[in-house]
DNA sequence: TCAAAATCAATTTTT
DNA sequence: TTGATTTTGA
């Protein structure tokens, strides 16, 4: 017996010994699927199977990333790298590289993001004349999305009755023409989105049997973790994908699944058995994680759900703690709280800020806790998010590889046509897309037969410069590499020097993200040189023989990796800090201590999601997730009140809080105790009229990084809180403006109600009030010229005379 | 053509 | 309250 297998308890070494034929592993939270998986992998190479037969599907690729690193502990040794661990969308990408000629794609096609998609819908709006108030991308968006996930195609889905029924009754009847434009669109661009790498993966196996059966044989073992959350598509390539061997290891729970929204069916899993014939089924269902408080009160919860494979969770861990439901008067309250909380445990138990954890329903809803933990001085990061590769900096010079590599990529090319400046205007551009739409040729064309087509000579000049650079660039991959083309492109442009020459905070940071976007193209471009060229079956490249293809090969498969990355991906060095992510961003992940905060009607369950039975249970899925994630304590936090846009609004707290076993629940945080004192008027005025004065600088862009603690925030400059002196008579002083001679305006902190104010334009003037807004400050002023005016306080051209 | 100012729009979850 | 987008004015 290879002692891999010990450790692990019947159900357990039963999911990992049965290798052969269809396979299907109900795994409840916390019941150690990873484990199980990553030791079936193991156990599979270790009967001899090859590394290239074995395909693993994931849906985050820290999950595939988990899997590898257990796997190769387990072997001692680098098989690992040789396996198809992956997301289905990275795994998908990188076949379709080899195989996309044969769909019409240029192998070296672009990856659109969900901006890049959202700009195509919205010119393609545009250039179909329709409502762009009407027809948001956003929905225009997530509809097409639908139909791709579901393999409806842009002609079925103008046929089909139904859906035309749909689009009718809200009043978008052309999406079906917009799906078939952007469709088009894309495919002219050599461009695919998220949902074409699911997509055009099936038609790829679907068109080409030689194709399909290339991969069936290579694909011997497949393996799919979180087999709730599949979709059509991926449902259907799995199964094509399977059907010769039938070595099919599916792993799930249908209690969490979670992703609906993304096409998801839990259709798939509930209907597995029927899908093959002498489908195995174990279930797992001792957990390893929770407190035998915490997995009964999570246990209760998921039974309210109608139609779940049953199934029963139990743990020899401790009994633990009761669950604490805590009410709090603000969002703000609710912040401090939790914030407190974080310290005293860490003072009286023990605990690390690394074992903490802050979950919401919203992205939103982290300001507060932000806001709370930054005073305290406590460091935390953020998941989720504006990914790195997703910042304007990045994007823009990313822009420039992806118009290097692929110059039908028509998105990146509007992005830098006119970035940094060099004279090709707004009209240019709109003529040049007109006449590329017009002609049915890319962008790119039109750019470099410009002179055919009656430019203004200065555009006409700029335009071939441009396209003469980027040409240059494209050589460049001749004998150089990626990195070393793009060190170019940052020196040619000026982009680099532009950047470094910002010396303002944002700046810097932008220079700084620049260069950790060079030092990512060198790693990536080194570890490359490390690895194998070549698959085994040539999957990865293809007809490679000269350098600079191998180059333009490398430059591709990173740009094609970077689009598929999140910053949950990236690992940090320090981890010691609390971490603050969504509920789905958590799934999988498990944290000693946790905290579900704002669980209140309308945001959890989400207003949106209250309509029907199935939303419903969606969302008590999603909150049976949080619930689990906590291995020892777990806190539940609601608020009274809490701002949004802008404006007060209440909420009750959450029908979930109600369905948790009373004597597994500790209530006595809600009765508004001594934690929950509310803070005196004085108190939160003066916090909210700190956070006014306080610049976004002071708590740094990047949420996302680790926070220094004492990172300079505190509030500004002493400003005095006490109530200001009584206004001074106001006097008229000139008609027309002169700004006085040595005009310099004043620090933005310090504009405030009662100032004498100069403007450079409108001249003297009093302040009667600023409000809002830490980063949209906006006065009323009463000028002296032209009465009362309300301004968004451009601090470069006022300056304080008195007060 | 660009920056500043004014207006508008959004708020679920993500590969 | 924010941020993004459009309009404006030089």
């Amino acid at each position: 017996m290879q002692d891999y297998l010990n450790g692990l308890n019947e159900q357990q070494r039963e999911a990992v010994l049965t290798t052969d034929g269809p396979l299907m592993i109900v795994a409840g939270a916390g019941s150690g699927k990873t484990k199980v998986l990553t030791t079936r992998i193991a156990h599979l190479m270790a009967k001899g199977v090859d590394a290239f037969n074995i395909l693993a599907l994931t849906f985050t690729n820290k999950a595939a990333a988990e899997m590898k690193e257990r796997i190769e502990k387990i072997l001692g040794n680098n098989e690992a790298r040789n396996l198809y661990i992956g997301t289905f969308h990275s795994v998908f990408a990188r076949i379709l590289r080899a195989e996309a000629h044969r769909l019409g794609y240029p192998n070296s096609f672009t990856i659109y993001d969900s901006e890049d998609s959202k700009s195509v819908i919205k010119a393609v709006v545009r250039e179909m004349n329709l409502d762009e108030k009407h027809y948001k991308p956003n929905i225009v968006l997530g509809r097409i999305s639908q139909a791709k996930n579901a393999l409806v195609g842009p002609l079925e889905y103008k046929n089909d009755f139904q859906l035309q029924q749909e689009d009718m009754r809200s009043s978008r009847p052309a999406i079906a023409e917009i799906y078939k434009a952007y469709a088009s669109r894309c495919f002219k661009n050599g461009a695919m989105d998220f949902d074409d790498l699911l997509l055009k993966m099936y038609e790829l196996l679907n068109t080409f049997p030689e194709v399909l059966s290339r991969f069936q044989h290579k694909f011997k073992y497949i393996l799919i973790d979180e087999y709730q959350d599949t979709n059509p598509v991926q449902y259907q390539i799995t199964k094509l994908l399977a059907a010769a061997n039938e070595n099919i290891c599916v792993v799930g729970d249908d209690a969490q699944s979670i992703y609906s929204f993304r096409g998801a069916t839990i259709e798939n899993i509930l209907q597995f058995k029927n899908d093959y014939d002498d489908v195995k089924v174990v279930k797992l269902e001792q957990n390893y994680r929770s407190t035998k408080k915490i997995l009964h009160v999570a246990n209760t919860v998921i039974n309210i759900n109608k139609g779940q494979i049953p199934k029963e969770l139990w743990t020899d861990n401790l009994e633990g703690e009761k669950i604490r439901v805590v009410r709090s008067m603000t969002d703000n309250d609710e912040g401090k709280f939790v914030a407190d909380t974080i310290s005293e445990e860490e003072l009286r138990n023990h605990f690390n800020h690394g074992d903490f954890a802050i979950l919401y329903r919203t992205n939103a809803q982290s300001r507060a806790m932000e806001e709370s933990l930054r005073r305290r001085g406590i460091p935390y990061r953020i998941f989720g998010g504006l990914s790195f590769y997703q910042r304007k900096e990045i994007k823009d010079f990313i822009a420039y590889l992806r118009v290097i590599s692929n110059t039908r990529d028509e998105e990146a090319l509007k992005r830098i046509i006119n970035y940094p400046v060099r004279g090709i205007g707004k009209t240019s551009i709109e003529k040049a897309l007109i006449v590329a739409n017009e002609g049915n040729i890319t962008f790119w064309e039109v750019l470099t037969k410009a002179a055919q087509y009656g430019f203004r000579a200065g555009a006409l000049e700029a335009i071939n410069k441009f396209v003469l650079m980027i040409q240059y660039f494209q050589s460049l991959l001749r004998d150089k590499n990626a990195h070393e083309v793009a060190v170019q492109v940052g020196k040619h442009t000026n982009i680099v020097k532009d950047l470094f020459n910002d010396k303002t905070t944002e700046g810097l940071a932008r220079y700084e993200n620049v260069q950790e976007l060079l030092n990512s193209i060198k790693g990536w471009v080194d570890d490359q040189e490390n690895l194998s060229q070549i698959d085994e079956d040539g999957i990865l490249l293809d007809n490679v023989d000269n350098r600079n293809a191998q180059n333009a090969m490398s430059l591709g498969a990173y740009l094609q990796q970077i689009t598929l990355l999140t910053d949950a991906d990236k690992d940090e060095e320090n981890d010691n800090v609390v971490k603050l992510m969504t509920i789905h961003a958590a799934k999988g992940l498990e944290f000693p201590v946790v905290f579900v905060v704002g669980v209140e009607e309308s945001i959890f369950p989400s207003a949106m999601s209250i309509n029907t039975r199935e939303e419903l249970e969606e969302e008590r899925r999603l909150y049976y997730v949080a619930v689990t994630r906590a291995k020892s304590k777990l806190w539940i936090t609601y608020a009274n009140s809490r701002y949004k846009f802008g404006t007060v609004t209440q909420n009750d707290p959450s029908r979930f809080i109600s369905e948790m076993p009373a004597e597994y629940v500790d209530n006595s945080y809600s009765g508004a105790g001594h934690f929950n004192v509310p803070q005196n008027n004085m108190g939160s005025a003066y916090e909210r009229m700190n956070r006014t004065y306080t610049k976004k600088s002071d708590f740094s862009a990047d949420s996302t990084n680790y926070n220094k603690v004492n990172s300079g925030f505190s509030a500004p400059a002493k400003k005095s809180v006490l109530p200001t002196q009584a206004p001074k008579q106001y006097t008229p002083v000139q008609k027309i403006h002169q700004p006085t001679v040595n005009f310099v305006a004043s620090s933005p902190a310090l504009i405030e109600a009662g100032q004498t104010i100069e403007h450079q334009k409108f001249g003297f003037g009093k302040v009667l009030s600023v409000d809002g807004a830490s980063h949209n400050p906006i006065a009323t002023i009463a000028f002296a010229a032209n009465g009362e005016k309300k301004l968004m306080l451009n601090y470069a051209k006022l300056r304080i005379v008195e007060g």
